[in-house]
DNA sequence: TTAGGGTTAG
């Protein structure tokens, strides 16, 4: 039963990339007779939760077949150690091969067009969500307020937002972050307060925020009070 | 909870 095997051994080497132990995940995964996708892709994001990009890349361009996890494993490991226009060129490439992007694909790629204020990119994948039927979970509707908010489209980033059904402390901090950058303090604190009226804690990032519109606001005493009450 | 990928900032 070798695919059993595999799926035994795949457990100790994702324990061991879990804790970001790549040395003890590597010598298992030499060991190995049997690997399957998994093993292979277990092994992608350990290397690239480290920051060890070019070990991700190396496994990623000698493995033997890759399924959609893959390809959005990459491109987060190129995302996450911030080479943005690395991630969108293998989002191009696994298009080229004709693979369609799944929800967790688009998250990721849309939080890369944020970083480098693609914003025709953005839009594409934004109306390939909506034509093609995907759910606009969390995950995407956060990367698209922010999205939008980062390329100067504020009134798309606020559409998303008031549209979105379920929201949680990413939405709503996008959404709260990108009218104080915009200069619009007064709607940001407006924006905290109808989150707290909504019971969702606040945390240091929605402080970011909310103290640069108080400063705007002349507002610092306020700042101080929210964050202790 | 049961082998793998996702969102804000820094």
């Amino acid at each position: 039963m070798p695919e059993r095997d595999a799926f035994a051994w795949t457990t100790m080497v994702s324990s061991h990339a879990r804790v970001g132990d790549m040395s003890s995940a590597r010598i298992l995964f030499d060991e190995m007779e049997e690997r399957n996708i998994t093993t292979w892709n277990t092994m992608i994001d350990g290397y690239a939760r480290l920051g060890n990009v070019e070990s991700a890349e190396l496994l990623f361009n000698h493995m033997p077949t890759r399924d959609i996890i893959s390809w959005t494993t990459m491109i987060d490991c190129y995302s996450q150690n911030k080479k943005f226009g690395e991630a969108l060129a293998v989002f191009n490439d696994m298009r080229m091969k004709g693979i369609s992007p799944d929800e967790v694909t688009m998250a990721t790629v849309i939080s890369a067009c944020a970083h480098l204020g693609a914003l025709d990119l953005g839009k594409e994948i934004h109306l390939y969500i909506l034509q093609n039927g995907f759910d606009l979970d969390v995950y995407i509707g956060s990367a698209l307020i922010d999205m939008y908010a980062k390329c100067g489209a504020l009134d798309r980033s606020l559409l998303v937002f008031f549209k979105l059904q379920d929201k949680n402390l990413f939405c709503w901090n996008s959404a709260i972050e990108g009218l104080a950058v915009h200069g619009f303090a007064k709607e940001a604190l407006a924006m905290f307060s109808k989150m707290e009226r909504e019971k969702i804690k606040p945390n240091g990032v929605t402080f970011v925020s909310v103290l640069s519109s108080c400063t705007m606001q002349g507002l610092l005493k306020k700042a101080v009070g929210d964050f202790q009450a």
